[in-house]
DNA sequence: ACATTCAGACTACAAATGTAAACATAACGT
DNA sequence: ACGTTATGTTTACATTTGTAGTCTGAATGT
């Protein structure tokens, strides 16, 4: 599943300030920089430069294709949301819970991190696990 | 719970190489540079001046004290490790999930990163949180 | 054709991080 | 008393990140 070409290059870390780039390209894509930034700069407080020189790291790193689309670029993702969380999650329980996700689920709990409604969902999940 | 000063500064964010030497001295503390290195210079591939670093690190961000042991110092956690893991954890709940729990749930699910056990822990803590 | 404008590319620069060497100083053996 | 050693402190330096300014070139209006 995901990644299909087989060439995995080493995927370069994705930046808090990148990740937030990502995420509204996952939430529409392909986008121009201006309309980022308009999806952006003022949550963040950014400039249209700040959000340019994200976009082109990321492109450096593989996250992004871009396509030229007149004068200007049009962004898309290259790397999977899902693959992205996927990796960070697992990256955070491998570092704080040994790799075990109960404990971490434990915390989560504790710290009333849950709704009811997550609780709702993940006993469906676990229904779902046990079948 | 936690934090029982009530002064709280801002804390001052902890850098996964600091993150290492902090579990070392979860593990066990108070413990000298020498001892911390022992336990993860190895692993790490680091040298005595960077665990060094790290400690003073920590210390000046208020994460470790030190206590004075004849010519050396006996360095132990301020900061208590459910109180990181457990901003650490929200930080990437909110950041990936929208702060909903079940979603990252389900993404650990479906990336297999659940054991059995973990599935049964979670039951377990289920019922507790229903009670 | 020419000036204006708007986009991306390049450059900048401070703070944080990873990694470690150099320095100073206090204790200890002889 | 004195050199050696063990420790913490200071300094160093490359890389990454956050944040943004400047440059350059192409499209556009007139």
């Amino acid at each position: 599943m995901s990644s299909g070409t087989g060439i995995d290059k080493a995927p370069e870390r994705i930046s808090e300030a990148e990740h937030a780039v990502m995420e509204v390209l996952w939430h529409r894509a392909p986008q121009t920089a201006v309309e980022v930034c308009e999806n952006l700069c003022d949550a963040r407080d950014w400039s249209i430069p700040t959000v340019k020189t994200l976009l082109a790291r990321l492109v450096s790193k593989g996250a992004l294709a871009t396509q030229p689309d007149g004068r200007r670029f049009l962004y898309t993702p290259l790397l999977e949301r899902s693959d992205y969380v996927g990796t960070e999650s697992r990256r955070l329980v491998d570092r704080l819970f040994g790799g075990r996700a109960a404990p971490l689920f434990a915390h989560l709990a504790q710290s009333e991190a849950l709704s009811a409604q997550d609780i709702a969902e993940i006993e469906r999940l676990l229904a779902e696990l046990k079948k």
